[in-house]
DNA sequence: TGGGTGACCATAG
DNA sequence: ACTATGGCCACCC
């Protein structure tokens, strides 16, 4: 029995609840889930993302500046790029412009 | 037991 | 903008 995974599926379940062209971090989902693991777990968890049943919108999230740093975990590394500027974002050089816009912050939107 | 690594973060200079 | 440092925690030698 691992604890971690349940950990994975929290995760995955705010990714899910991101709105289109709204982005966050990694951070900001370990933060939300009670910080009892670090945000590296995030992204660890995001690494084993794409082999779940459920579809994970990984793409929505980046590190605390805005960076595409998981985009060579995609199919592509354009694939993260092109999803997001589908959903109206713009992204120069690995970054993502206006990230205050788009930030999307668990803590304030899902709580009551 | 211990060192290196990682889709991270914060602070300091 | 950059580097350095410490913390984080699971994984793999």
């Amino acid at each position: 029995m691992k604890q971690h995974e349940d950990f994975f599926q929290m995760v995955y379940e705010v990714v899910r609840l991101i709105p289109k062209g709204r982005v966050t971090n990694y951070g900001a989902i370990a933060k939300y889930l009670g910080a009892a693991r670090s945000s590296r777990m995030v992204g660890w968890a995001m690494n084993a993302a794409h082999s779940q049943k459920k579809k994970v919108p990984a793409h929505r999230v980046v590190n605390r500046n805005g960076e595409l740093t998981g985009k060579h975990h995609f199919e592509t590394p354009f694939q993260m790029q092109e999803l997001l500027e589908k959903e109206g974002i713009v992204i120069i050089k690995d970054k993502i412009k206006n990230f205050n816009n788009h930030f999307w912050d668990p803590m304030k939107e899902l709580e009551l």
